[in-house]
DNA sequence: TTCCTTGCAAAACTTTTGCATTAAA
DNA sequence: TTTAATGCAAAAGTTTTGCAAGGAA
């Protein structure tokens, strides 16, 4: 259960651990937004975020809010994804992993590595190396 | 050569009947873009396409632009990529492709079909098919 | 004190929309 | 004539930024 107590308990040691390790200083608006994204491996567009974090009671502003999810972003905690043109998505599985999208109701789901196999990929062009690679698998209702 | 009189020669007259073919009505601010567009694949924003379309002293506005990268990506003529948050791009190339994404300059370049096998691809999930897979290698500068 | 973080509001940017005008069939 | 497309400006949605105030070291 995601409430305000959470943040009070054990994964906020955890999280405050985590931050530091990453050199971010552990504020009470970073701890908050960190113990909402690292619960549970989720999608959350920004807008979400805020409302999650009104709903518990976190008194955060929106600019703290993207600098936060920037910060994080920067320093591998979470991952931005980019599945459609309209606004950002943030996935606190930083694992490889990929996903599925439907195209109906705007979902992703986690696709996990094992479930696809690369049997060929090309070449990066020379002086350049493969820094990620994004899938994201469209689904459309059957007919 | 992508000037002005391009429009009124070769190219324009297959856009003219691309864009019947597809059900477009094709006005003169549509085979503009459609000239500039489907002379070449490429991948262009909004924004670039605007630019190109001014520079060759073409009177579209912003509005029409939009309408008409739309209505032809709704139609298959052209199709949008998500790469990054910012701002969504245009592919001429509506066949089946892949993409390099530079992290450092942004450039998109078309990785081709039989580069990439996949010998496993996941089950969608139980009343969807697959409508399309995106594939985005990311690239940096090998250090 | 010194530096970093926060919040608010405003700005920036991309894309869409309302509506009067214009062009196409 | 009848319908659809265009342009302008304004609006909408997302994200960033300037700056004063607050908090940590």
């Amino acid at each position: 259960m995601m409430t305000a107590g959470t943040v009070a308990e054990g994964p906020a040691v955890d999280c405050g651990a985590r931050l530091s390790a990453c050199g971010i200083r552990p504020t009470a608006q970073r701890l908050r937004i960190a113990s909402l994204l690292l619960a549970a491996p989720q999608h959350r567009s920004a807008e979400q975020i805020l409302a999650s974090l009104r709903a518990e009671g976190a008194r955060v502003s929106k600019a703290t809010l993207y600098n936060t999810l920037n910060l994080f972003a920067a320093r591998g905690l979470i991952r931005q994804l980019s599945v459609d043109g309209a606004r950002a998505w943030f996935d606190s599985n930083v694992d490889p992993h990929y996903h599925f999208h439907d195209l109906a109701s705007g979902a992703l789901t986690d696709v996990p590595v094992p479930a696809v196999h690369f049997s060929r990929l090309p070449d990066p062009p020379p002086g350049t190396e493969i820094a990620g690679i994004d899938l994201v698998i469209r689904l459309r209702k059957k007919m």
